[in-house]
DNA sequence: TTTCGTGCAAATGGTTTGCAGTGGC
DNA sequence: GCCACTGCAAACCATTTGCACGAAA
């Protein structure tokens, strides 16, 4: 999976610089979507000199090639490996991330599209509300 | 409709100041969506002396109590009424933003409920894509 | 008259940019 | 060696905040 990465990103024209093997490997690592804040905090731990606006830079030339994309929540983007499609479903009160494979709304979708003539995103999509553990947590204080 | 919001914020312990009112008559006649400069820009036009920060806290107060609510687009708020329940589309190409009734997604909202014990919120959701004319405008061009 | 709301100006914080130097290819 | 990439520092821009005054209730 690194290995496509890194093939992708020589075929794509971007360069396999330190700092953009080290942004790869810890979203592959940690397989969720990171601030651009947390993205340079892990990479400083191990290559200190690199700077906050080249982490910046990488991220957006990535996301551009489509090797990662991007949501937003509360002002700020997460960044994530762009590898299968899926959408986002982010809970309002832990901010937990999760994955829900892109097909599985392909009614929805089709709806949106027969109804109202728009076309939605096919992946990338954020959905925000309320995941298990914090549903069952507000049970008593709802 | 306009005399319902003039209750509405007494009951909630609103104070109906000329800003305030100003911002629900524009979002009420232009029955959209409006960013917070585009809202002041809109207010100072009749009346010069409300500042922007004030637009601010007046959508900040009206939101947190149910009157309006907003979406994000871009890295700003657009601000709307509240009234009937209902999610967001945006077109990424012309920024138009059309409306969907909440409850034409609540056959996709229970599927993420069953298969990803997820709850999105009922209302206020944005959905990313393209909207009929855009859709059409960029088929040449794709 | 008691809060709540407002104007003003300064601060905040995530993100972007100009420029000169560095390192992939 | 060329040109994309990087570090640094300053700029940006939507939004927030502290404070003293003004106005709804």
């Amino acid at each position: 999976m690194k290995e496509d990465l890194y093939e992708a990103m020589g075929r794509l024209g971007l360069r396999r610089t330190v700092s953009r093997m080290l942004i790869l490997g810890i979203l592959a690592e940690k397989d969720t979507h990171l601030s651009v804040l947390r993205l340079h905090q892990m990479v400083t731990a191990s290559h200190p000199m690199v700077n906050l606006s080249t982490v910046y830079r990488n991220v957006a030339a990535m996301t551009e090639h489509g090797v990662l994309h991007s949501v937003e929540h509360t002002g700020q983007a997460l960044f994530g490996l762009a590898a299968t499609p899926h959408h986002h479903l982010i809970c309002e009160r832990c901010g937990r991330l999760d994955e829900v494979p892109a097909d599985e709304l392909s009614q929805a979708a089709a709806l949106l599209l027969t109804a109202h003539g728009f076309e939605i995103e096919p992946a990338g999509q954020l959905l925000r509300g309320r995941c298990r553990r914090c549903r069952h947590a507000a049970n008593g204080a709802r």
